[in-house]
This record gives C-alpha cells, sequence and structure tokens, in this order.
DNA sequence: CTCCTAATTTAGGTCAACCTAACTTTTATT
DNA sequence: AATAAAAGTTAGGTTGACCTAAATTAGGAG
C-alpha cells in the first residue's frame, strides 16, 4: 500500500462512503491527475479487493478498502489535534501537514497518540475521529446554507480546503461559535451572522461548506 | 527530493560526513539495494550539485547535501525524543517509526516540535540533536571496547540498529548509565560490567556500538 | 429514437527507482 | 609486474504512477 494508492481510497471514501458509486471524474478532480490515470489505478485497488468498479458508472469501496480509508481519516484527524493543540498550527497549516503526516500512521503510532491526546472525539475542524476499531458515529447536522433569518446556531464542523480555512480562521470563525443569521441575501446572496462579538458576513459557497447544529 | 533520495543523502552523511569519500559497496549495503542502483541514484544527486562523485572511488557529500542530510537527522532525532517522552515508545520502536516520520519533516514542523520539546539536546540514543541552522556539535566519545579493566565511565550513546537496541534496553543499559568495566576477555571476548544496581556482560561486538565518555 | 456531448476506457509513451548480467577499473597477491 | 578478486559502471529490462490521444459508452435533447 503506497500513500498515493492510500489517497484514492482516502477520497473516494470522502466522496461516497459506502452509499453510493463515485465517478472517475470527481476522483480526477479531487486527486488532480488525469482520467485514465484514474481508471487505471482504480483497476489496481479493485483487483487487490479494496473497491469494485462498475464500468463506465463509477466505484465504490469493499470492506477493506473502507477499514484502509477510515484508518487514514483517523490518522489525519490525530495529528490535526496534535499540531493545533500541541504545536500551535493555524487550521490550514494543521491541515496540510496532516496530509503528510496520515501516510504515516501504523496503529502502534496512532493508538498512542489518541491516548496521549486524551481520546479527543473531534477533529479542529470538526469532524468525528473514528475510533481504533474503525467505529465512527458522524453527528447529524445541517448546512448553514440551509438556516432562515432568525436562526441561532453552532458552527459544528467545516470542510478541510486550505484557502476556505484561513478565511474562516481570519473571520474569527471557530468549532462551537454561537451565530444568529440575521440576514440571508437572495439568490445565493451572502449571509450574515451575528458573533458574540461582531457581526460577519460569508458568501453563500462559504455557507455550503460550515455545518451547524440544529438550529432554535 | 523524494524518500527515497533523501535515504541516500542520509546515509552518505552518517558513513563519512564531509571527512571522507563513501564507497558505493557500503551504501549498497546499509541500503539494501543494487551497487548498479547506488551509481544511478549517486549520479542524479550528483547532477542536482548534492554531492561529488570521485569515479571508482566513491562519493561525498556538498554543502548543499549536508544541509539536507542534517535537517532529516534532526527530524529523525526529535520524532524519537516525542515517541519515547511522550507516546511511551521503547529505544527500538521510537528508532523504526522515526524512520519513516523524518521524511515528513518541513522546517515549520521540526522547529515546532524542537520548541514544544524545549529544545532537546540529544535523542534518546544519545545523539546530538542539530539545531535549526544545521549546526551541530558532537561531543567527542570514546569506544566501551577501549575501555580497560577498572575504568569507571557512563554511556552516552549507542548506535541505532533494532536488534541492538532491544538487547541493551533488556540488559537495562540507558544513556547516562554510570558503570565500571570489571573484566575484559581477551581476543575480543565480553566485557563484564558493573552497573549501581547489577553486573551484566556484554559481547566485544556490542562494546564496538556503544559510546562512552572518558574513564576517570 | 437518434444523435451529440460528456465521461470513460484503451493504447502507447515517459520517468523514477529498482533489478540482473556483462563489462571495466582498481586493488591486492603472488 | 601479472593477474585474480573485488568493486564499480554500463546496458537493458521491470514496475508503478503518471501523461496525451484516440476509441468507446452512456445519457440527455431534440
Amino acid at each position: 500500500m503506497t500513500p498515493n494508492k492510500e489517497d484514492y481510497l482516502k477520497e473516494l471514501y470522502k466522496l461516497g462512503g459506502l452509499d453510493h458509486l463515485v465517478s472517475n471524474k470527481q476522483m480526477s478532480q479531487v486527486l488532480e491527475v488525469a482520467p485514465a490515470s484514474v481508471s487505471e489505478m482504480l483497476n489496481k485497488l479493485s483487483q487487490e479487493g479494496l473497491l469494485v468498479i462498475e464500468p463506465y458508472k463509477g466505484s465504490q469501496l469493499t470492506p477493506d478498502g473502507l477499514r484502509i480509508a477510515i484508518s487514514l481519516l483517523r490518522g489525519h484527524r490525530l495529528w490535526e489535534v496534535f499540531l493545533i493543540r500541541h504545536l500551535g498550527y493555524t487550521w490550514s497549516e494543521a491541515h496540510e501537514d496532516a496530509e503528510l503526516l496520515e501516510h504515516i500512521s501504523p496503529s502502534r503510532l496512532t493508538d498512542r497518540l489518541d491516548r496521549f491526546l486524551n481520546y479527543p472525539e473531534y477533529c479542529p475542524h470538526g469532524s468525528v475521529i473514528p475510533k481504533s476499531d474503525g467505529q465512527t458515529n458522524e453527528d447529524t447536522l445541517m448546512l448553514l446554507a440551509d438556516l432562515k433569518t432568525g436562526d441561532t446556531s453552532k458552527i459544528k464542523k467545516v470542510l478541510e480546503e486550505k484557502k476556505f480555512l484561513d478565511y474562516l480562521q481570519n473571520q474569527g470563525i471557530e468549532i462551537g461559535t454561537q451565530f444568529t443569521v440575521t440576514s440571508v441575501g437572495d439568490y445565493e446572496g451572502p449571509f450574515t451572522l451575528a458573533l458574540e462579538e461582531k457581526t460577519i458576513q460569508i458568501s453563500y459557497k462559504a455557507a455550503c461548506q460550515i455545518f451547524v447544529s440544529e438550529p432554535k
């Protein structure tokens, strides 16, 4: 299992899990390789029994592939906790270096790291950290984009993408931040949020990448 | 710079530093690749200006190559400190996983790790940890194998090799352990050492892989 | 229901890092 | 100094992961 193949499995999981097939096009976009390269690599991985291909339709992880993907995510998120909690990383820095470190996550290491960090439930960006046995209970969250004016809620999870993370951190948004939606622009217009200390505006696109708890 | 090339530079440094040429044979042994593969790779690295080859004689790092090699060693040793101090690794486990982690050591990460660990001077096996700027003041030590009966000294550094490390740790040898040589076998016979609490015997070969301070 | 477009696959090629086998240079021995 | 052994290099081949270009399939629009 090379770092390369690991990335294919991880992205396949993130894009579809066990729910639905993932197209080669999506894979080629997130992995930034040519579609032909995706076909080729997926064929190898399917021969290894890690995923199943429906030709021209898409592919999906097998239980074996799932196990590997989840352990990568576990490593990634534990490393993020370490980098932010102990080394003073920013959100986006932590994500970047965790992308490298996740490929060095034998269970001997991740299990001990987990203990050292005192078994954190969430990564700094709000994603659930799978347990050592691969178990992972995702919370049911909603998109900020689906809130209405007047709703009050809490930031629970954000998608991990460098520029987006920097943008959020500059705005002062953190996991757990409580806010009230004070206005929602029409036609995918911006959301205005009242935080504890200040009011900020975020684009509709950003609102689609932020998960929040049920509003009250 | 791939992890592969990094390993060539690191081993070249460990085998010869800037002192003397290193033969391809040595390189092929420590890297466990065919001699022909060494020739090929060293050629590439010399084209990149990281080392100089004297055909049929051996090769040596340039200042650029040295810089990379030292930063790898720095990463390796800092990771070892972390693994042992915070994750409860044994000597040999720490060495193994540090071999992987060292290839993920951008200075952003190692410098912060260094600070987190409170700027340790030595790795758990007694090697000096190079500073961020590449500076490294090696202590002058002597081999345990060169001590005479009656000499009293302290363990300062041990070579990092899995089976050897396990052997030492089982014997209760640690960096800083004080001991007195109570007998030296003839013809490369074993050394008998009186530690604080007990007496142990170690082979001549082992005595050649242990560094100690000047006896008093 | 045909046809066009977008997605996918196949074919053929590159590059990095390895290998074995054959050849050359160095060195050590007689 | 001649030559055999050891070390190093060159040549040619393999594998993994990528690429472009060409051929194929799927699915929606008229």
